[in-house]
DNA sequence: GGCCAGGAGGCCT
DNA sequence: AGGCCTCATGGC
């Protein structure tokens, strides 16, 4: 079994949280409860969940390449163990990556938990959905998205929704294509671009390269850049943030 | 009070 | 194409 404690809380999603011995979060509009000791059993044998934590995906192969690449990477998967990326539905991750430009891991879920109150549906007792693009469109506003705290990605919120078409046509892309693309999107960079398209479309080879990336790029693997850790670039850049991060805080 | 946070748009050269 | 400036907001 891979490890679900990593995969949850590695930054690839802001949906989850652990109370007392269980993990819950929505996804889509379900809300899932895992045991935090037994959650196994509850995942193989739901189809939803064995898609959503990526179970069909050869890991064993992807992480021998890395680790004969790579001592650090090595070392990383040795501690780690394995961490899935998550195919995660593209318009849920596409407002999460919006929302997390120049921004704090602790204020992206605050952010995002007041849009799930603020609009979304209730699908459990005090357990919300993320709102959708026509709920958004319908029940929103530049003006109320700002007063909720997302300051000048309120904007971009809102254009990724008239614009969530576009969400559609993205697998049939290749990945340079489906960056351009993605990046038709008002708020949309070549990060967040990256984050979209490695945590909602399973493009393993995509590296996003942001702040924390760069700097471990740079101390780690001078002279290097993204390409070196191809085809498995996604991989190897999250466990790589996840290593990089608990140095900080092991609880965020 | 300046600087930074899983960046990106706009404008300048 | 590359280099600054600005964009809300909050924590340190």
């Amino acid at each position: 079994m891979f490890n679900l404690e990593a995969t949850l809380f590695c930054g690839q999603t802001f949906a989850w949280q652990k109370d007392g011995s269980t993990y819950r979060g929505v996804i889509g509009q379900r809300l899932v409860t895992l045991d935090v000791n037994e959650p196994c059993s509850a995942i193989v044998s739901d189809p939803f969940l064995r898609h959503y934590f990526d179970l069909e995906y050869p890991y064993e192969e992807a992480e021998a390449h890395l680790a004969a690449l790579d001592p650090k990477l090595g070392e990383l998967l040795s501690v780690h163990r394995s961490i899935h990326i998550l195919n995660q539905d593209p318009w849920e991750t596409t407002l999460s990556f919006i929302t997390s430009q120049n921004n704090t891991i602790r204020r992206i879920r605050n952010l995002l938990d007041a849009l799930r109150q603020t609009y979304g549906k209730e699908v459990a007792p005090d357990h919300h959905a993320l709102p959708t693009p026509d709920e958004l469109l319908r029940e929103s506003s530049e003006d109320r998205l700002r007063a909720l705290g997302f300051g000048y990605r309120a904007e971009y919120l809102l254009d990724a929704a008239g614009k969530s078409n576009l969400l559609a046509t993205v697998s049939d892309l290749t990945d340079e294509e489906a960056l351009h693309t993605l990046q038709r999107i008002h708020g949309v960079g070549p990060k967040v671009a990256s984050c979209i398209l490695l945590f909602a479309y399973g493009r393993k080879d995509v590296f996003p390269l942001d702040t924390w990336t760069g700097r471990i790029l740079a101390s780690f693997y001078p002279g290097k850049d993204p390409s070196f850790f191809s085809p498995y670039g996604g991989i190897a850049q999250q466990h790589l943030f996840y290593a990089e991060r608990r140095k900080i805080d092991s609880h965020w």
